[in-house]
RNA sequence: GCCGGCGUGGCGCAGUCCGGUAGCGCAAGCGAUUUGUAAUCGCUAGGUCGUCGGUUCGAAUCCGACCGCCGGCUCCA
């Protein structure tokens, strides 16, 4: 074990995570991690001297909240007798425990594991570290199968100690645990228990199902709040009940499950995002090609790309028609835009050839996976795939990239995180394919200058590929785009092209999707916007609102003098009072409300207000549509301003 | 698929524990009001209580199966 030296110049050997007190300073508590010391002493304690963090924060809360999961653990073992206890790490924002109990767990029984921690906090019981031999482990952790099973296992692991393994323990409970800890009991900060769930052992769905606690843990009061109200947060802006409120979709029981449909203002808003996701690919510089292809296929379709057997049981079952044959819904439009290359010889020439398709596929996901928009059975990818020879690769993929982030900018997301994912278990083609597929992408990456880390293992099970995650409006990360470089698929079609030697030659293929499911996207987007859609994509742009019956005539007029400036317009022409009809525009977060009265009839103007409520009245007619048609044109993320016409009466 | 929770008019909910044939608010329709920027007033209509089966004299309520939804796990081409 190395020794710490610490900032006096005095040296120690202690184990990780043994609390030092005063190593950081008279008033700090710090603990070892690795080859350094993390500062504890953010952690709140009555007497509140807090002294600077000098380590990362995001160790300390590591440690409050592994801290706060023994606490839990130690609860839920007092209160439920004979409780098995598995692992409970620290995790984003909070951590969790898992257990086998006896009985099932409810929320109900979560205020009961929060007083029993009350009362271990307020007991201040020391956290306290021990070494054990493996065998005197074994005995000590005799009655907790999981906890042998992790011993037991332990000098498989590298560097885990061997001999020895370490425990802490508060008074009579203890945990297999490597620390470090706060120093005691006493030393949790807020924290509240979330949720009860089910997980498998060791991640494994053949194993044991045990029960889940999910908590949060933060250093004070004031942060835990901050994160509970982000939390409402989130809520507020689910995409389900957004989508429900704002009308855009439904999914009907008698559709079955995962399966959607558009309504009316859902549908315009996904007409404004393909008119640009299409004209975006489909313009000279992209220069993709759009293609067409059916939504089904003969089985030997899937046969040959592979897809039968390793996804039989994702993909709807078949059906056959009067000479047997079996049709199956498609999963992917992969292997259909293999057969667009392959319907003539091809040359050197035609590459690279990028075909575009909003393809709609179907996929028989597990029932439990199914989340609103987010994982569906049936959705519409803008797919496309790319097929060039190997020295157009690495260029491709970075076309590829930069198309991705220019269609992501328009929507407001820069912030991205970017995973080079390798082969996995399963997969098809050779060891080398691999490799060498897996080299392109990284050179690509290495060149675009974006940070990313590999992902071992989580390739498609035909080739590696390049993951985008956008981070939203508040913070959340989202998997968008996929790039996937494929040898495998070629080599299984036959694919060929002929060289500029007049020999034959395999092409390579990338697939990606930019957008994912046009339905993912629109979840992701209610979310990132909470349903205040940017002008371009507003279900409905402007709402007329005329104050008395006699306004109706005029206001209709406007909506259609808007239509025919490209504008989606509508009238609002029901009996209400105005602040009831203004209302519900607000509620449909609708850009843009035009209260047409007397005054705006007689100065040919438009009274404006936008969806946060600023209101300018006297605005010309002409400034208006000028300004709004160009915010929506040029997909602007932000509202137009505006003024009241210079007066021209004399 | 697995563990747990849930399913009552378009939406949000009460009633379910302790069986006795459903109630509120919003939305909708009608009437009055003709309204100036986030909810005018009144009236009316709308539900075989997810579906099927069982227990019972009687089921929204108890039991079972299925369908669907929610929180997770597993999976995600």
């Amino acid at each position: 074990m190395p020794k710490l030296e610490f900032p006096d110049g005095s040296t120690s050997d202690l184990a990780d995570g043994e609390p030092i007190a005063g190593a950081l300073g008279p008033d700090a508590i710090a603990a070892r991690v690795g080859d350094r010391l993390v500062d504890l002493s953010f952690v709140p304690t009555e007497d509140a001297s807090v002294a600077p963090v000098l380590a990362g924060e995001a160790d300390g809360l590591h440690i409050l909240r592994h801290s706060t999961a023994h606490v839990m653990a130690q609860a839920v073992c007092d209160l439920f007798p004979g409780a098995k206890y598995a692992i409970g790490p620290p995790i984003e924002d909070g951590f969790y425990y898992d257990f086998e109990l006896h009985q099932t767990l409810s929320p109900d029984d979560l205020p009961r594991i929060e007083q029993r921690m009350a009362e271990l906090v307020q007991a201040d019981q020391p956290f306290v570290r021990e070494e054990l031999g493996r065998e005197e482990a074994l005995e000590r952790f005799a009655d907790q199968g999981f906890k042998r099973e992790v011993i037991e296992s332990l000098d498989a692991d590298e560097g885990a100690g061997g001999e020895t393994v370490s425990i802490y323990r508060n008074n009579g409970w203890a945990d297999l645990c490597l620390g470090p800890h706060v120093p005691s009991s006493g030393r949790l900060g807020a924290y509240k228990l979330l949720s009860v769930a089910g997980a498998y052992w060791r991640g494994d769905e053949h194993r044991e199902q045990l029960q889940r606690i999910y908590g949060t843990a933060w250093p004070t009061q004031e942060q835990l709040d901050g994160y509970l109200h982000r939390l409402e947060e989130a809520e507020r802006r689910d995409h389900r009940k957004l989508g429900r409120e704002l009308d855009l979709f439904s999914f009907p029981d008698e559709l079955g499950a995962g399966l959607l449909v558009w309504h009316p203002r859902g549908g315009a808003f996904r007409r404004a995002l393909e008119d640009f996701v299409r004209e975006i690919h489909l313009d000279r510089d992209h220069g993709y090609k759009p293609v067409f292809t059916p939504h089904i296929a003969r089985s030997v379709l899937w046969e040959t790309s592979g897809h039968l057997a390793k996804y039989a049981d994702n993909m709807y079952p078949p059906m056959h028609d009067e000479h047997d044959i079996d049709y199956y819904v498609k999963p992917m439009n992969c292997p259909f835009h293999v057969l667009v290359y392959k319907s003539k010889t091809r040359s050197y020439r035609d590459l690279p050839m990028r075909l575009f398709e909003l393809g709609t596929i179907y996929r028989h996901e597990r029932t439990g996976t199914l989340h609103g928009l987010m994982r569906i059975r049936g959705g519409t990818q803008d797919d496309s795939h790319i097929i060039c020879r190997r020295d157009q690769l690495v260029d491709e993929i970075l076309r590829a990239f930069d198309l991705t982030l220019e269609i992501h900018r328009t929507f407001g997301f820069s912030d991205f995180v970017v995973n080079l994912s390798t082969k996995p278990g399963m997969a098809i083609g050779d060891e080398q394919m691999w490799a060498e597929a897996t080299q392109y992408l990284q050179k690509a990456l290495d060149s675009s200058g974006l940070d990313y880390t590999v992902a071992e293992g989580e390739g498609a099970f035909y080739g590696p590929k390049v993951d985008f995650h956008a981070r939203d409006a508040i913070g959340r990360l989202w998997q968008l785009t996929t790039v996937q470089c494929d040898f495998a698929l070629p080599e299984r079609f036959d694919m060929e092209y002929m060289g500029e030697d007049n020999e034959r030659h395999r092409p390579v293929m990338i697939h990606r999707a930019i957008l994912g499911t046009l339905e993912r996207f629109t979840g992701v987007l209610i979310e990132h916007y909470a349903g205040a859609f940017p002008l371009w994509l507003a279900p409905e742009q402007v709402r007329v609102v005329p104050i008395a019956d006699r306004h109706a005539e005029a206001a209709h007029a406007l909506a259609r003098r808007l239509h025919e400036s490209g504008l989606r317009a509508e009238v609002d022409d029901s009996r209400e009072t105005v602040p009831k009809k203004v209302r519900a525009a607000q509620l449909m977060k609708v850009p843009y409300t035009l209260v047409m009265g007397d005054r705006e009839i007689e100065a040919g103007t438009v009274s404006v207000r936008d969806r946060e409520g600023h209101e300018v009245r006297g605005v010309a007619f002409e400034d208006f549509v000028g300004k709004v048609t160009e915010e929506a044109a040029t997909r602007s993320l932000h509202a137009s301003s505006f003024e009241p016409a210079p007066s021209t009466s004399a």
